[in-house]
DNA sequence: CATGAATGAGCTTTCATTCAT
DNA sequence: CATGAATGAAAGCTCATTCAT
């Protein structure tokens, strides 16, 4: 691993640990076996380590990975939705460090660098707002509820684990996202009336 | 107002709006009309204030308000989980700045306070799992769910509200807890077979 | 002497001896007796300081004193000069530090602290220009100058001083300023034709 | 021009532009189009350029042209002293660069290199003053005045000039010394008694 | 010749905290 | 009770310089 990369590692779990102003450039440094000097020949500013880090986790890939669940016209609505659960839980699980950065360091960039990341999350929870919407129509899900609110139930669920699941504990990521699924997409399914 | 209060009230705000490490006591103090000398009258240290606050929050009577609910055996199960999330939902909207503190200050504090303020949240968290529990042993609901999955993804769902709801946008708490409710409830109920 | 006099006087020598950006606050401090964080008690910054020496020297007392020559009409425009000129060189002998920040540190001030500096350098520069115009009209001095270029080669001769000459040393400012005034009212005067 | 032409040419304006201290390796090599290693196989230290820039601009060729006016005795001294402040002037503002850094980057030299341009700096008001000593002894100029304050008289006037003349401006530099010349040689004329 | 990785000392500034008054 | 002077540790960052390649 080339020196960039350790310092951003070292970086990564030192913000997900301490949180990224409690973070110091020392530290990170340290943990990359770099002088404090060499930190700044990689990133011109401390912040700039904080962008690369939210860049590199919010890579297209995973915009891509769930788009194509979204665009597979073999599954269900509900289907696609337990997929999409499954690839978001286990995301959270493998990546916690990145996905506390994600959400919680996102204050700490600057306005412009905030935009360029928020446009990104936002096409992301647009997939899922589709689904949602493919469901709806299809007459499978309730119709009287809001899109927006329950899409934003949905990464509550997901994106709290976080806050409790520890990734060294026995519950698989599968378990959690099995209990959300069925608990999500039962509530969002009409419910068959005797 | 006492000047004890003001301290508080002005480092509630500063911390929700900037986080603890950065809002210095210097700004505290401003914020309350007090002199920096002034605050060290009032508190210990800085950290004090943090876990002044948690307290001041997490007081008791949240926990006997829920408590009165769970225990209220004329609802059922449903319709104290209803109850219950209203009530989570609520307070979260109402007080977003205790709110943001409760969850995120909590590892600025040191390992003793810290453990305080957890288990009075696990007392917390309690009351709910009490409410689903009752709702299978009675049969409502489902009964293949890991309890602690299932209040953690109810959790999750309502606490998340801090990280998008805009306390002075059109949304009022009472959607947001009734598609919540409705959501989750007919999730967790077992399915009426035709 | 009051700590903060003590800093200003610590950083006025050091200013003049090293350069502003050559002295350090950290030198500044333990010339004044302080701790470096002592230092930003009393001044918000750096730069604050170099514009708090530059105000305290540029005060209005040399310009009043300079005018009330200038205005004094039972004198001759000569005469007047001659006493400019005295008080010129005096004021650069006696307060060279101030007078080596005051043209050489305006440049690291800010564009609206520099502005504030350069008007009131302006007005005094233009009591010089307004006794050399008295002597002009009252036919005295030679009509065939640009009274610019006269008042700068004054000042340039003045201002000069701070380069070579030594306050230690043998000459004294009366001698320095009796040749400079000899030398530069008979270059100015009209010949006497024979 | 070579690559060690460049760095100096880098460095001379941006000395000029910001002082040698503000000014860092990094911009003078990004300046010449070079490596910041690169620098460094042209000269041992930043300090160095500075003391080659010195040299380059004080070279002999200066001393040269001076000397010849000097010494050419079809000249007056009242005619040569005119020349002396013609070619003053008229270095000054072609090289205001080279000025700036002469006058005032002297102090960042160490100092044997202090030494070594003091000494060629002094060379070249010697011709000066022998001129001014010349006026005297063929009776053309008047006999109390020090000479020494003379001729600082006299530089003080010419090298001001890179204090407040915008080379882009209106004024040429010919206007000037013209104005310089008549000024201080009548200033040193002996009055014709009627 | 030339590069760029890496260093270490130093800079300005912030800030929780102490303490005499 | 309350102030504000004063401190010391640590922060983010700059920069001249060295050196392996």
């Amino acid at each position: 691993m080339n020196t960039r990369d350790k310092i951003l590692e070292s970086a990564l779990h030192l913000f997900d640990e301490k949180g990224y102003h409690q973070t110091s450039i020392q530290e990170i440094s340290e943990g990359a076996g770099v002088s404090k000097g060499g930190f700044f020949h990689y990133f011109p500013s401390k912040n700039d380590i904080l962008f690369a880090l939210q860049e590199s986790f919010c890579i297209d890939s995973h915009l891509n990975n769930i788009e194509k669940v979204a665009l597979n016209d073999d599954l269900s609505p509900a289907e696609k939705l337990h997929k999409l659960i499954d690839y978001e839980v286990y995301t959270h699980v493998k990546n916690r460090p990145n996905v506390v950065i994600f959400y919680h360091g996102l204050k700490n960039l600057s306005e412009d660098k905030i935009k360029i990341i928020k446009e990104k999350r936002d096409r992301y929870e647009e997939i899922f707002r589709k689904v949602i919407r493919q469901g709806i129509e299809r007459g499978d899900f309730k119709d009287d509820f809001d899109i927006n609110i329950v899409s934003k139930a949905l990464f509550g669920m997901c994106n709290w684990t976080y806050m409790w699941l520890d990734p060294e504990g026995p519950m698989t990521p599968g378990q959690i996202s099995d209990t959300f699924s069925k608990l999500f997409i039962d509530g969002l399914h009409k419910k068959r009336e005797a």
